[in-house]
DNA sequence: TGCCAGGATGATG
DNA sequence: CATCATCATGGC
């Protein structure tokens, strides 16, 4: 892998199993797009990356070689050795499939409160819509930065909101949970910082205590926010998935990569239900 | 129109 | 402990 500097931005080559526009858009996080240009633009930690792919690789626009390393190559998750990992995990023949037909998905490594606020807002829920609420939510609350994007609102700015202030969200029900997580962080009734350390067991049990935080959401936030690759969100689909290929139990390669496998798994059903 | 969407909750058997 | 209606909203 190379990251070179260039006029306005950095260049990056030879990246192994790095598919960005398939790891923004296979349903791990909701706050990527494409503009008018074809680009992949995505916002994290207040930084808009504005990635256009390449010949020889993506570039990313008007980006310094500081933000590049302190944002994006920890997101992208790129000192981790993803091409090590898919040989592991591919021993199972299903999981194999699903891993050449989508080679280069990677587990995004999402800011721990946007992928609990944003899996909260998934449940009984579908993508676009999410995706829907979550813009609404960024412009709402959330800061505009220099490339006219928004940040996703913290968690004390939302503490402050009651349900009607959410109303326009369009979330439903979900409104009060929202409040709920954004509270039981911001009065330390939840660390965060502790979930890093903790066991799954130990961390699951933690972000239950939210209301409206049950076993998938609690999983994905894990996975998503925590980088936690043991972790296995389980939805109606990969249940179904698990109890046709797996009737004895998840095969033994993917231990330890559980969500990674989870989500190849994940992307390769969802695209043969839109055939 | 009625059903579904990356579920969780509270009530009930 | 398993089942079940219910929860808002939009898209089809």
């Amino acid at each position: 892998m190379i990251i070179n500097e260039a006029e306005n931005g950095i260049i990056l080559k030879d990246a192994k199993c790095l598919d960005i526009e398939l790891s923004a858009f296979c349903g791990q996080a909701f706050r990527w797009k494409k503009n008018e240009k074809g680009f992949i633009v995505g916002t994290v930690k207040g930084k808009t990356a504005i990635i256009e792919k390449t010949d020889e690789g993506y570039f990313f626009h008007s980006c310094s070689l500081k933000e590049f390393e302190e944002i994006w190559y920890d997101y992208f998750d790129l000192d981790t050795d993803y091409v090590n990992i898919c040989e592991k995990i591919s021993p199972d023949e299903s999981i194999k499939k699903a891993v050449e037909m989508y080679y280069g998905i990677r587990i995004l490594k999402q800011e721990p409160w946007e992928a609990l606020c944003s899996f909260i807002i998934s449940q009984n829920n579908n993508i676009p819509r999410i995706t829907g609420i979550i813009d609404r939510l960024c412009s709402t609350w959330g800061e505009k930065n220099e490339k006219g994007e928004y940040s996703f609102p913290s968690y004390e700015i939302l503490a402050g909101l009651t349900v009607e202030d959410l109303a326009p969200l369009k979330a439903g029900f979900r409104s009060k949970y929202i409040l709920d997580a954004a509270q039981k962080l911001k009065n330390k009734e939840i660390d965060l910082n502790k979930i890093y350390s903790a066991t799954m067991d130990e961390a699951r049990e933690e972000l239950m205590k939210i209301k409206g935080v049950g076993p998938k959401v609690a999983e994905c936030t894990l996975l998503y926010g925590f980088y936690k690759k043991e972790a296995f969100p389980v939805d109606v689909w990969v249940k179904r998935i698990v109890s046709e290929l797996y009737p004895e139990g998840l095969p033994e390669c993917i231990k330890g990569n559980e969500g990674i496998a989870q989500q190849y798994l994940f992307h390769w059903r969802r695209n043969l239900k839109e055939e």
